[in-house]
DNA sequence: TATTGTTATACTCTATAACTATA
DNA sequence: TATAGTTATAGAGTATAACAATA
């Protein structure tokens, strides 16, 4: 797939066969798996992925409370697309949001009961499918290395510059 | 998480927490990963990623080219999405659509020359910075590790049938 | 001035259904 | 009748920039 580039010098050096066939899988794997995680929630529960993650955080937060901020992180990489799935949830009635009293900028989102009802329905579909789909195919050796490679990976990412490494200012994806 | 639902009878196992981990990372890997990608693609080459993978498959096809239904498969979960993008190809001279002469309701895509020249000034940061952010942090039996579970876990999604089994219809993933 | 969050807007992408044409 | 592909259309999601309010 041409991913061998430059002639004599070899300017920037290519991937390997290994580690091309290891792209691939993690891409085709992955995209088909959130493809169906994705078809999942709809089903059941009417509900996007980050709409998921939203609520998810939450019903694993102190109290079912965090700060639209918390909530942004890692999540989303704009906060009004944090808004805008907020603001569905807020409709249907899965969360509130109030100003917080410590920091009046700040919007502290809860989740209410009909929130954590809708996570309990939608939840057993996604495990379900989440073992169908991913672990029905590992042994357990299967599982121990596949967790640890991809947790080096993630702190590597999470600590990784990004591509266009603003000049100066934090960057915390998601602004 | 709430993974683990159900009192006595266990109706739905829950996953552990080492599944929960290696399910996590995955995903937020994965969609780290993706995002990258599709922000160099676009940045250098001006590229979704579906359309660099169409020109991808293109360049990697005997004559470089291939038939509309060959390029939908796996690619993309609708015939229409695939005309959209290969339009926006058309449109900017990196393909050419022409009728099969085996079989008048075909179309057989081409990539021009600028089309190769397009992956192949795209390509040398795409190899980068899949590089940096996946391989920099493996080791090498990381990456044989990654790439045998992954291509089992690949192959096993490949022959699950989809949860919504259509009785009757080979559901090809693509229509 | 910096931070938190919302809004308006524009845009990209996707999917469904209806349709044409060929096998 | 089934298959290959396009088109029309509608909807979901995202990001940027401008904005208001608080720290």
């Amino acid at each position: 797939m041409l991913t061998r580039i430059g002639t004599v010098s070899e300017p920037t050096p290519g991937l390997s066969g290994e580690q091309l066939g290891a792209y691939f899988s993690l891409m085709e794997v992955s995209s088909f798996l959130q493809y169906a995680v994705e078809d999942q929630l709809r089903a059941d529960g009417d509900l996007s992925y980050v709409q998921f993650q939203i609520l998810a955080r939450l019903v694993d937060a102190p109290d079912g409370r965090l700060r639209m901020t918390d909530l942004a992180d890692g999540l989303v990489y704009s906060r009004s697309g944090l808004t805008y799935q907020a603001g569905l949830l807020d409709k249907r009635g899965l969360i509130t949001r109030s100003p917080s009293p410590d920091d009046e900028r700040s919007v502290i989102v809860s989740v209410t009961g009909a929130g954590r009802d809708v996570i309990a329905l939608v939840m057993p579909g996604h495990v379900a499918g989440v073992r169908r789909l991913l672990f029905d195919a590992m042994a357990d050796s299967d599982l121990a290395a596949l967790g640890g490679v991809l947790g080096r990976v993630r702190d590597h990412m999470r600590a990784v510059p990004p591509r266009s490494a603003k000049p100066r200012a934090k960057r915390t994806r998601g602004n």
